[in-house]
Parts: C-alpha cells; structure tokens; sequence
DNA sequence: ATATGTAATTGAAACGTTTCAATTATAAGT
DNA sequence: ACTTATAATTGAAACGTTTCAATTACATAT
C-alpha cells in the first residue's frame, strides 16, 4: 500500500505538497497538483482513512446503531437519515449490536442515532458529548448532548380506541411486543389509558405477548385462541407485522376477520395494504422520522441552539380488517 | 476526552503498562491491573479506535456495500452476515452509496461484501488486495482477491418457465427490473434462453422494464395494459415486488389474477405467501446467501486456500397467482 | 554477598496523515 | 539593483495508540 510518503518520493514533492494536491489545497500550483495526481495514479495511491481521521479528529461519519436489521420496518426510515446525511457530504454506517458496538465506542463516529433497546441508557449518556453529539430514537434521556425523537405511539394507539370504540367494538384484546421496547410499551400504555378514559374494561387475559415478528403473532394467537373460547370483538397489536402473523392464526382456527374479530396494527408498512384483508393502522411517518432525526443530528454538530425537535403527526388508516 | 496518556499519569504507571491493562496483557500484575482500571472508570477513558486502527493496520470490521437500504429483500441477508461476522469477534457496518463509499475506498474496512450496482469494476478490482479482500455478489469479476458468489437466477427462470410450459401456458410476458442488475438480467436470460429452447415464441413487445420496486411494477403493468389490448396468459416478473405490484394494477384493469393473466415472482420474500393471491415464486435463500458470502470473505481473511465457493440450490414455490 | 533468571515495567519509535511555522522562489514596485 | 510583498514549497510536530527492545525489580540458587 503507498503512502503520501511514496507519493512524494514518486513525484519529487514534499509530503506536504503531496498531501494539499491531494486535497485539492489552493497552496499549490496547478501543475504541481497535476504532477502529484499523475503520479497517485501511477502506483495507485489511496488515503488512508484511519491516519486521517486520527488526525483530524473527526470522520465525517455518522452511525445509525439498531438492535438488527430484521424486519421491513428500518428501510423507509434509514432512506430518510441517508438522504441528510449525503446531502451534508458525511458518510453513514448502519451498525446492529446487541449491548455495544466498538464503533460506537471507540469513537469512529462523528454522531449517533440510536434505535437499539439493547443498549443501556448508562452507556449513551456517558458516552454522549459535544464530540459525540446522539439522537436516540427508542427512550427518553436528559442530556446535553441527546436529543430524544420519539414516536406519537400513545395518541396512535389512543386514535385506535376511539375508532374501533365509534365501531362499537368495546371488547378488546391487546397484542404487545417484547416489554423492552419502549415504543411498545407507550403503545401499550395508550390503549390502556384510554380503555380506561372511555370506562371500556379491560381484562388482562386479553393482553397477549409476542415479539413484534410476523412469526411470533401468529405463534400468539394461535396459542391464545386454543385457550379461550371467549374473546374479544377486536384485537389491536403493537405493529404491522404481528398483526398479519394474528390474522393469520385467525383464519387458520376458522374464524373471519373482521367479522368474528377486527384486528388493527401500526406502523402502516408499504405491504398492509395488500394484506388479506387490508390492514387497518395507524401510520408512521418512517421517511420523515429518519429526515428529523438526522437534521437534528447535524443540528447539534453544528453547535445550533435552541434545537427544535417537532412532533411526528399521527394517522389512523381504516381498512378492511376492521 | 482523556487518552492513555492521561490514564497512565492518573494511574502513576507508564503509557505503555497502561495499554497492556486495558488489553489485559498477562505481562502486568493484577494489581496494577486493577489500579488501571479503576482510574480509567474514574477518568471516564475510552480507547480511540482511530488510533487503534492506524497503529494496528486492521479495523476488524467488514463492511457490506449496497446500492440502497430500499426494499425488504436485504434484511435477511443482513443477518445472515452478521452472525458470522459477529461469531468471529468483528463488527458489521452497513453502507448504501452511489457509485463509492468513503470507508471503502479509505480501507476503513479489513474486507468488504459488494451488492451495489453502482460501483463499477474497475474500482473494485483496483481496490481489491490481499489486505482488503472482496465478496461480490451481483456480478462476475476475474481476480485474485475477489470471490463471486451469485445467485442460480438463470436456473429460477428456467424452471418457472417450465414450470407454466407444464401448465399449457404459451403466451408469455417478463417484466424485467433495470438493465444494471446483473441478477436481473441473468433472470431474463433464464427466461428467455429457456422459452427458446422449449420453442415458445416471445415478442419484444411482451418485455417490460421497471425498477425492482412495487409502484415501479403497478406503474409498468397499468401502461402496458393500456397500450396493448391482447396480452400473454402469464407473466414472470424479475422480482416479487414489482409481481405484486403488477398483479394490483391487472386487478385495478378489471382483470383476474390467475384466471386472465397468471403471474409469478422471484425471491420468495416472507410476505409473498400472504399476498392476495399467494405468490408463485422461486425461492431465494438470502440468509444462507449472507452466511456463505461472510464465510467466504473470512476464508480469504484466513489466507485459506482453495476456497470453495458452493453454489445456492434453486426451488420453484408453486403457490395460487398461476 | 553475588550471580542468574524471570517477572514487571518503561522509553521510544512507528502507523499515515494534516497543518503550523519556516523557508525559498517569484513577481512587483521603487 | 534592492527592497517588499506574495506565492509556492517544505520540515517537523502532532493525533493516540501498540509493541519492540531496554531497563529495573525481585526472587532463587550458589
């Protein structure tokens, strides 16, 4: 691998005026720039991007650290973080981990945006700083150097109630994800309050668990309806997908949707749509989401005051399956 | 943000016995161990991966190059590299770029897995070397450090092809993805090289081209039936996205899927099954595609000698869209 | 007490850049 | 021709680690 140092010797520079041809620095000569970039070609010089960034002491990059890379979900919402991101000339790197990812730690970022319940609140706030600013997208931190951008999930699920409540559907069930998920579990909290608010009761045998898979609803409802034979007029779960696995297991033990139980979702995924039946849900601006969080992001890297972090709107998407 | 030289005065030890008890080095006693570590909880120290990777030549990351984080294909792939990779002690980072990506280029990565279109060969093979060995998994490129593993889209094709011959379907249409895929047009040549073969007439006219994207597949098929009022009794899409998109844009034209226009797809994405009609599809096994392309490159991490490269099996899933 | 071997610690160079400060070359003004 | 200003080039330090080679400390054997 050469070195600005061959390049140098190749060219008959300095190191120095080696490494402003290469930057494109003003300093120079244009044929002296010429000359060094011939020679760079000539035995194939590449920068090393370790010995820059140590020195410079930044990388222009920006990580995304999820918990996996499963699901439909992260691909709108990683589209919106890329789209700033290439437009502020910076590089993006998605990172799944489960408790801690070196890039993370090491500092190989410039700043995070973090979507990963794996990762302890411990560790980002002590991580977090004016070096290594961080939108967490999944929890409530106070901090300096975190900007919290979350999800509107209690008024969505909230907006669910109402509706299927206008449908006169005043038995419920629930379907919850994993309980570390704190988008889950504001979810949850919304459907209970508002049961409670519009005095519907609720019976915590209606409140299923699964993992937000399409596999693990299916697998929920199944075992949940060989159980009971008394259920609910209606079924909200905690995102798209778990909702399909549900409907799933609901036509397989015979019964129709939505004429023996509605069911609803949230996320509003680009396939609920097309799902049989179409899925009633709750949409998430999942583009958008991404395209605030990085613009706040870059907002802090900027040393901006007063970062305004608006609100993400919430929409009820009737369908079919209600 | 303190550095090892700040820890080892902290400490009252030198730089150098500092860094052999963050490493947990067996030269130190446990001793000056443990006081090391504690200063460093205490300072808040944090080793700098950029100087980490600058000194030690190696970042013990892969990095996976996509075109795009679009679409719900990849993440079953994605995981099945992680899981390597992770199994291995390295980290993952995902990048989507257009036609190069600074870690990349930069050698911020110690191997690298390419599915990206954009990036052309002769970057590739000019990057390739033995300390940045490559996986490519949407094209052929002849090269030492280079290991191709490519999907038997000619063989799906084939057999789908087949497949309708045996259900007297002789009229064929394809809708092809864009001309830069090189598993996109290896699926049209599947398809068109076996209908030759099997003698069955295709018209140019019948070949239409979308972007791998379900509106970019309504959009197409919703012209196209516009403009032609006589049409094939199937149609094999290049990917299951753009089928499920065309078989909505043949049912918003009034027509049924199968009984007027039969349609099948590739990939065999989770969600195919659901869809209303359940999709025709070949089987594509992308976590085992991710798994075999991360071994791959660590053979080649591991200098090992005559790597095997196993080719992916083909399974044509019948299902009711033909 | 002295030599000998091993364990623990340390100093200093190196990794490949960037960039400040210093130097040299070139042009312009008298 | 001589100063002065500006442009172009360069030497050397620095970024924060790792690790070789050298040193010191300590125990054991003579």
């Amino acid at each position: 691998m050469p070195t600005l140092k061959d390049l140098a010797k190749k060219a008959s520079v300095s190191v120095t005026t080696a490494s402003y041809a290469v930057n494109g620095s003003s300093l120079i000569t244009k044929e002296t720039r010429e000359k060094v970039l011939k020679a760079a070609k000539e035995i194939g010089y590449r920068p090393n991007g370790m010995a820059k960034n140590l020195k410079k002491q930044k990388t222009e990059t920006i990580g995304l650290f999820l918990s996996g890379f499963t699901g439909p979900f992260f691909t709108s919402m990683m589209e919106g973080i890329h789209e700033v991101v290439m437009s502020r000339g910076y590089e993006m790197v998605v990172c799944a981990s489960v408790d801690r990812h070196r890039l993370l730690i090491e500092k190989n970022v410039d700043g995070a945006i973090i979507l990963n319940y794996h990762m302890d609140d411990e560790l980002l706030t002590e991580l977090a700083s004016e070096k290594l600013p961080m939108v967490v997208l999944d929890r409530e931190l106070d901090h300096q150097h975190i900007c919290n951008i979350t999800l509107p999930n209690q008024a969505g699920t909230k907006a669910v109630v109402d509706y299927l409540n206008s449908k006169n559907h005043t038995h419920l069930g629930f379907m919850a994800g994993s309980e570390e998920s704190y988008d889950g579990e504001m979810r949850l909290k919304g459907f209970l309050d508002r049961a409670r608010e519009l005095d519907i009761p609720f019976n915590r045998d209606h409140l299923i668990r699964a993992d937000f898979t399409e596999k693990s609803g299916y697998d929920a409802m199944h075992t949940y309806l060989n159980k009971n034979e008394i259920y609910p007029t209606a079924f909200l779960c905690a995102n798209d997908e778990m909702a399909m696995g549900a409907i799933n297991a609901i036509k397989d033990h015979g019964l129709k949707v939505p004429e023996d139980i509605a069911v609803t979702g949230f996320d509003n995924l680009s396939i609920s749509k097309y799902f049989n039946p179409p899925l009633t849900t709750v949409h998430v601006p999942k583009k958008q989401w991404g395209i605030h969080a990085a613009e706040t992001l870059f907002d802090m890297l900027g040393k901006k005051e007063n970062i305004q972090t608006s609100d993400l709107g919430v929409e009820l998407i009737p369908r079919d399956s209600v």
